[in-house]
DNA sequence: GATAAATTTTGAACGACGTTCAAAAAATCG
DNA sequence: CGATTTTTTGAACGTCGTTCAAAATTTATC
């Protein structure tokens, strides 16, 4: 009977954040709140900080759970032996894909600012890498001259153009864009990056 | 003596709206409260309420303000009769200085989500429609046959691209890059972006 | 200028929130 | 089973945006 405590610990742990990330994803991260979250798992409002240092950590995990998710929908990668450019538009449709699927616990991804207080922790900021390594992978064959450090600072960089357009558009503050149109603009860009990239290369 | 009820009436709602604009620019729109806004002010709590329905519209007053500011710097163009390619350059090289200088007044363009209860009001929406007018007028240089519509959209993809790469860097979510090195990647991804749309002209 | 009526300004009070912690409940041990 | 430790609980606290009856001020009437 020796981890039968930290089992219970675990289990409450799972339950918040499968509480919480429901709670996100029907609501929006800026309807969430304590009393519900604890309500739906069935424990006290203090179990909460038995478990977390506070409502913000519990947040974090569940955007951890979201980038498992988005990691897991975008390396399915139905295009693992076509031409890289190809494997970039895929991977953009894929983000853009998981970003309207799930538009609310995407949207807490980036909607989410710790207090200075507590900032976030390194272990979820790493959790961020793969997205930078599965656009390395594409953009070096690309250009296989290419620094990898400089590679990497390109692969934040496309991701940042793409992001910034499907962020654009699904947060509403311009008009809004039929999804097929803006499927569209991202691919376009998406193309004309992988060109320049390529033309770059000789 | 007609217009002094109504003068006094802007004039408080001038010093709030100055007021929230230095405390945003200074602690950022999460730390920004109604009680240190009015004691900067030189009124009562209440005094809000008399003028703005909510803080959220009092917020929104500080970003017009900002967004005013932004195209003040965005229409200086000092740039005005070079290469469409070097306009944009230039926009976009201007929208990173923005960024950097006034940090807290650019986050909280869109860091702001009023509550569904009630929506950003169309003449605000209207205001972020000048940033489009800027890119689509050397876009139009680029690309003389593309219809207006999608010449309209394509800068709003332009705009994102951008915008998207600036704010993943000043929001340090992923590793903080040198400003020199941002805006080297900015450079080259507004000249990629313009050169695509220039082949593809003929 | 005095008084009354209308208007504006005030800040205590309210409800909702995240968070805390003494007490109750449960689990463990001798 | 009683004693002791651990876990869970939810009332209470401080802070926030917001409200609104009362106080202060301005305007109107004579």
């Amino acid at each position: 009977m020796a981890g039968r405590r930290e089992e219970k610990r675990e289990d409450l742990k799972a339950r918040l954040i499968e509480a919480a990330r429901e709670r996100i994803a029907r609501d929006g991260l800026a309807n969430l709140r304590a009393r519900d979250i604890t309500q739906d798992a069935g424990c006290a409002l203090g179990g909460l900080y038995t478990v977390f240092a506070d409502l913000a950590e519990l947040v974090i995990h569940v955007n951890s759970a979201t980038l498992k998710a988005l990691e897991a929908r975008l390396t399915l990668d139905k295009a693992k032996d076509r031409p890289p450019t190809d494997r970039l538009r895929n991977l953009a449709q894929g983000y853009l894909s998981f970003a309207v699927e799930h538009r609310n616990l995407w949207k807490a991804l980036f909607e989410h600012f710790p207090p200075e207080s507590s900032p976030t922790p390194q272990w979820h900021l790493n959790e961020h890498l793969f997205l930078m390594d599965v656009i390395a992978e594409p953009l070096a064959e690309l250009q296989p001259h290419m620094p990898p450090e400089d590679r990497a600072i390109r692969a934040r960089t496309l991701f940042g153009a793409v992001h910034g357009v499907v962020s654009i558009s699904l947060e509403g503050r311009f008009v809004g864009l039929p999804l097929e149109r803006l499927a569209r603009e991202v691919d376009e860009l998406v193309q004309t990056i992988a060109a320049g990239a390529e033309r770059r290369r000789g």
